[in-house]
DNA sequence: GTATGTGAAGTAATTCACAGCT
DNA sequence: AGCTGTGAATTACTTCACATAC
């Protein structure tokens, strides 16, 4: 089947939230351009990317609010949930073990670790932080495929090693280093910096305007 | 001049990290080949990259780190350091008051506003919180042109209007939605459980096997 | 010989424009 | 008439291939 490029998933995850939105609001029809235009983009773009995936309108019409999300949160593996384990329990990572939206998207951290004795043992929003040597064991029990790194960036390559072999299968990345990892993983960085740093350049060469330019790549 | 794409920003920011860890090994040139390796890129990507900006290498030698990694600096507007408001103080914003990256990256939080009482005038990580209703003073008298938003999704459009009336330039969102903002203002979304969702759709349709798609947008 | 810099070629993503359905 | 779905056209990005410089 034809490759789907990443920014496409993006959208769809965008689309998916406008449409909860509309859905809050009690509209249960949207055309393209008017779900394109609160998504960031427009109709043109909406109806390509889904078109990937099959026909979800009616012409003439629109689409049914409701039919599409709950099409689109097919696609996206977000109906059920998913259970993530979260190492590194710093600064960040503990932001992240409370962050509303993750539960609220269906993401479930179930378990912390870190190399901190102090820390292990405890709970963080409920959260129990293990030893790392518990990793291995306590990912297979869980059935947790998804991980978030919050490591600092000298133990992130190791900690990748550790999660790739106790069998995860999505890393998602804050430390700022690039990981090398087995092709059968899928591996997404996030680093805050180099968001701060891609303003930086914005607003210091006015001369290259490229607003709207977001959604993005994260 | 040229239009610059927004990933080749976020590729040089990643070169200026690679070069910084070169060069703490002592090591002084670099190919465009290696340095791409390093980048999670190809040489010839680099060398396009670079073009948009200059001439930077010597053939039939390569790249001088120091020299690169200092004009590609400047390129970035990264020379001198940058002024930064925090709004919104909850966990996440807490955990961004205190990451190290920034201030390493040379972006210094230096005042954080919420509307909660009881956090107005503590001080979180030796960052002063004051009430909403001070901003636009403080964002003039002490020169912010950035800020970051980490506030619920139902402040953040309200949030951006009077960051932007106090005359802030660019903004950093983590509120999951589409602020609408003056073209002049320079806006990125970071939404952390839109790059769960990605890995929720790659772990859901392995056959659209997309590893190595990173950095990356978002 | 080796590696940069860059037009030319190739690939991918977006937008156009309109046929087809309601 | 209105809006989707989609080939065709366009635009943007990446890779190729080689002339050029050390």
């Amino acid at each position: 089947m034809k490759k789907i490029p990443d920014m496409v998933i993006r959208r769809l995850s965008t689309y998916s939230r406008v449409l909860s939105d509309l859905m809050e609001k009690g509209i249960d029809l949207v055309s393209s351009d008017e779900l394109g235009k609160l998504s960031g983009c427009n109709g043109t773009q909406v109806r390509k990317d889904l078109a990937y995936f099959g026909q979800f309108g009616t012409r003439g019409v629109g689409y049914r609010i409701s039919e599409l999300k709950s099409r689109i949160t097919k696609i996206l593996g977000m109906d059920g949930r998913w259970n993530v384990a979260l190492i590194g329990i710093g600064n960040l990572g503990t932001a992240l073990l409370s962050h509303e939206g993750f539960r609220r998207h269906k993401f479930d951290i179930i378990i912390g670790f870190d190399v901190d004795k102090s820390k292990v043992g405890k709970k963080f929003n409920g959260v129990e932080i293990k030893d790392m040597s518990e990793l291995k064991r306590a990912i297979s029990e869980k059935d947790i495929k998804m991980a978030i790194i919050t490591v600092p960036v000298q133990s992130a390559q190791t900690v990748a090693n550790i999660l790739v072999d106790a069998g995860i299968k999505a890393i998602l990345n804050f430390a700022p280093v690039n990981i090398s990892i087995s092709k059968d993983v899928f591996l997404k960085n996030v680093d805050l910096s180099l968001e701060l740093e891609g303003l930086s350049f914005f607003l210091t060469h006015n001369e290259y305007q490229n607003n709207e330019f977001n959604g993005s790549y994260g």
